[in-house]
DNA sequence: TTGTAAGCGTTATCAA
DNA sequence: TTGATAACGCTTACAA
């Protein structure tokens, strides 16, 4: 509907020519503040309601404002939505637009993703991955990019600070009296870096804070799936043979969720008996009974940061350093940690 | 990088002129199968690779190639990433590409929307909701447009065939020998369109199939806000006082979690001595233990549905009718459903 | 059957 | 300080 207005209409509006109007509209530093007849041409704009056609500028300069954000799977899982709200509030904010596309994690869907990005003529591309993993991107053609939970050859990323989170959580038990501690879900698979470039950073984390609280874990479950059926098995195995652990960490909330069927099967209840603790504060950690503390995946900052970044590079042409960005993690406090005040803690 | 292949790269490769190779690639009907030079451009076309600017092209037809899809909020759902795979696969094997906005319930962000995707000539308007609510749109100047899962005046929609899954979901248990039921989340509150659309027509559906089967709810616990707390308190009534129920119907998965919960207090095992059977199926369904027989919410083809419509409208020039189309919502059985060979069965 | 030319709305160069 | 003018890549009458 709505007739669009253009620069002519504004011409013939004010008398002046198209040339001048774009001219005064765009701010240009060579023809330095033109006079006062800019006055006019912007009452002008403003009362016609003028916008600048996008495919027409597009044409001319070959600036799109368009970004790509190319995900392996927006499906499945349950954290994307933050993500995306994040880039794409940060993208409107320097009007951008994003137009999405999804590979289903099939090298053609990639391929067709960039190349419908590329006809485009789109600015910068944001890659995100429901898991911090490594990946492999064809040849990019020199085209801003930045990765956003995990990393790419030669490509800057945003990542969450694990380490920093597996420290906090342990210092979050210690600083309550907690000395007992079990952890449910370390395994060697989870150090590949197809799989995961943070978990390690995660493990690393937690493993200082335990070592500079003089700690070590009564008891470690290993687990490579981590479900809730394996913790709880893994939960079972604590509580029956490791009734000193006053703590359980779980490394994601479902396997927290696991650890809480374990508990409630043995009539124990959650913090009184045992505290829980766990990380990724997915929407099931909320539901648990009580909800349970975690440390949250800071997807919309993430989303939020890599957008900044990307759009920094595209308008200044600089390139983006190909170093790793990282977003803190912070701690959900909920209802599954208590506080023990106990003998022999200070 | 690598440089635009351009229809004048295509002319001078073939020596034909720009408006021929343009005439061929179009396929227009008007001039009649060219001959067989047609055969020497889409050879040279193919050879240099050449993609038509999308920038180029809408700027003198005025299409953008653009579906402009707006949503109240991508980031809290568990469901939306589904529905935005649906809608952006669809789209795709149409070459259109889809802008992503959010308004996070806000007016002004709507609004916001609707000017960036007017003036970036979006071809149509997609509106996704979370909840299948009815919602005011503003004025869209006659653009083709579409609700997903939910309802606004004058606009089609997509949503899910709720009667009918209700009916289901009841026969389901029937058919297993289960004629003592219970139900969890029943209130008025739900009825109102600006709430729900669609939770009146389950109800109808289990209503109905209730009385073809001859039978009335043994016990109805109601429930507004459909969270776990509620139908934990609301299945330990039912389990303290109703020992005849054989199976709970809860509402969503959400209050399924409270029943799986307050079965397990009572060392009652689920399904063999309670079944339970609930709706939507969000990943928790599947993180219960058992896994809970649900009825999944079909966001992926709804999203792909409505996408067609949309598009369809968009080529046609047709107006989509303003009416709703059903998307059929599957039963998933998974292991909380146990069949009754009992006496008095059949 | 093929080519010429105008125009979509902008920007940028260069004169006036 | 302002204004013609060409060009971006494509489509489409219309002419050859």
């Amino acid at each position: 509907m709505g007739k669009r207005v253009t620069l002519s209409d504004i011409a013939r509006h004010t008398g002046l020519a198209i040339s001048t109007i774009s001219t005064v509209l765009n701010g240009h530093a060579g023809t330095r503040i033109p006079s006062d007849t800019a006055q006019r041409v912007h009452e002008a704009a403003e009362l016609l309601g003028y916008a600048p056609d996008p495919a027409a500028r597009g044409l001319r300069t070959g600036r799109s404002g368009i970004i790509g954000f190319i995900s392996d799977e927006v499906t499945v899982t349950r954290y994307a939505s933050a993500m995306i709200r994040g880039l794409i509030d940060t993208a409107d904010t320097a009007d951008y637009v994003v137009v999405m596309s999804e590979t289903d994690h099939r090298e053609e869907r990639l391929e067709r993703a960039l190349e419908v990005l590329r006809t485009r003529r789109s600015e910068g591309l944001l890659f995100g991955l429901m898991s911090a993993r490594r990946i492999d991107l064809p040849p990019l053609g020199g085209a801003p990019a930045i990765v956003v939970n995990g990393v790419a050859e030669g490509v800057g990323s945003v990542l969450p600070d694990e380490e920093r989170a597996g420290r906090e959580a342990v210092e979050h038990l210690v600083r309550r009296g907690h000395r007992r501690l079990a952890l449910i879900g370390r395994s060697d698979v989870h150090l590949d870096p197809a799989v995961s470039v943070t978990i390690g950073d995660r493990m690393a984390g937690i493993d200082a804070a335990m070592a500079e609280a003089g700690l070590a874990f009564e008891h470690e479950v290993e687990a490579v799936y981590w479900e809730p059926e394996v913790s709880h098995r893994g939960a079972a195995e604590i509580l029956d043979h490791h009734p000193e652990v006053t703590a359980i960490i779980a490394l994601n909330d479902r396997m927290a969720l696991g650890v809480y069927q374990a508990a409630q099967e043995r009539g124990l209840s959650i913090p009184a008996d045992v505290s829980v603790m766990s990380f990724d504060d997915e929407q099931l950690a909320s539901y648990l009974d009580p909800p349970v503390t975690t440390m949250r995946l800071p997807y919309l900052e993430m989303g939020a940061l890599a957008m900044e970044r990307l759009l920094e590079s595209v308008v200044s042409g600089a390139p983006i350093p190909d170093s790793r960005m990282l977003v803190p993690i912070p701690l959900i406090e909920r209802g599954s940690v208590r506080e023990i005040r106990g003998p022999g803690t200070a």
